[in-house]
DNA sequence: GGCGGATGCGGGTATATACACCTATTCATG
DNA sequence: CATGAATAGGTGTATATACCCGCATCCGCC
């Protein structure tokens, strides 16, 4: 029965294996999903704030801190600093963009065969009640 | 447009909302959304080996270990030796029996909050949708 | 009975994630 | 202008997650 089944148990599983999927479509490339996910965040914010990326992306903050170093040191992101002394800017360096720019056809083709297995209407209807979810 | 998102981020993004949700509803207990449910599937399954334990939730089998040691660690768990010498078994010890009881009122508070904000007939359509994609 | 493949696990390494706490800066307000 | 609240980040610590590799055991087959 639906009732006795963790909604959350469900997200976090199709979330690993939807991970999974894209991940391996993106092998060959350096960054995986999550990482593929930041760079295009950062592209579509122009220049976002650690601060206000997190918040766009839904993560913890000092969560987001961690993962731009890693792509920092890849070269592919560099922080530089805002009007605020307090507050740092994201910006995807060259590397990053060609990164982004290499690797989205992949990113498509898994996109793709997901929704190929789905169709489009329930595509769309997942988007939405994960979106009703935030 | 939808067709540029990328679902396998919305997934993501939703997963981890959704766990806060649960992680805070669960506060109080010792165990979070993932251990909580981990200790379920023991309970479900009765003395799974660590192998099957991952295969059913659809985690790397490396993965489920270590989060079983952290468990373990608790007195929640406990692993025994199978009939094989290579295979352990997962037990659930009345410890954990005990704590996944105590927790399970605040999980349901958890999910029914969030069932009320769906609806139980896009609930059903999730979970379908979710299970689709797994 | 021995040998090669299959199976079950653990450990190394790396990233993802969160929370609690700390510091520095800015801002609002008296 | 001084002080306390609010804001922006970083660090410490812990768990979650995956991949690769190595070791032990088991099993099928000769």
């Amino acid at each position: 029965m639906l009732t006795s089944e963790c909604i959350c148990t469900h997200l976090r599983r199709a979330a690993r294996g939807v991970s999974r999927h894209y991940d391996e479509a993106l092998e060959g490339f350096g960054i995986n999903v999550a990482q593929f996910s930041l760079l295009r965040h950062v592209r579509r914010l122009d220049q976002p704030s650690i601060s206000s990326l997190a918040e766009a992306m839904g993560l913890d903050r000092s969560t987001l801190g961690r993962n731009v170093k890693v792509l920092e040191a890849e070269g592919l992101l560099a922080l530089a600093e805002g009007n605020d002394l307090r507050n740092r800017l994201v910006i995807l360096t060259e590397q990053g963009k060609a990164r982004v720019l290499a690797a989205e056809p992949a990113w498509e083709a898994a996109q793709r065969s997901l929704v190929d297995n789905l169709g489009e209407a329930q595509r769309d209807e997942l988007v939405r009640l994960l979106e009703q979810l935030a």
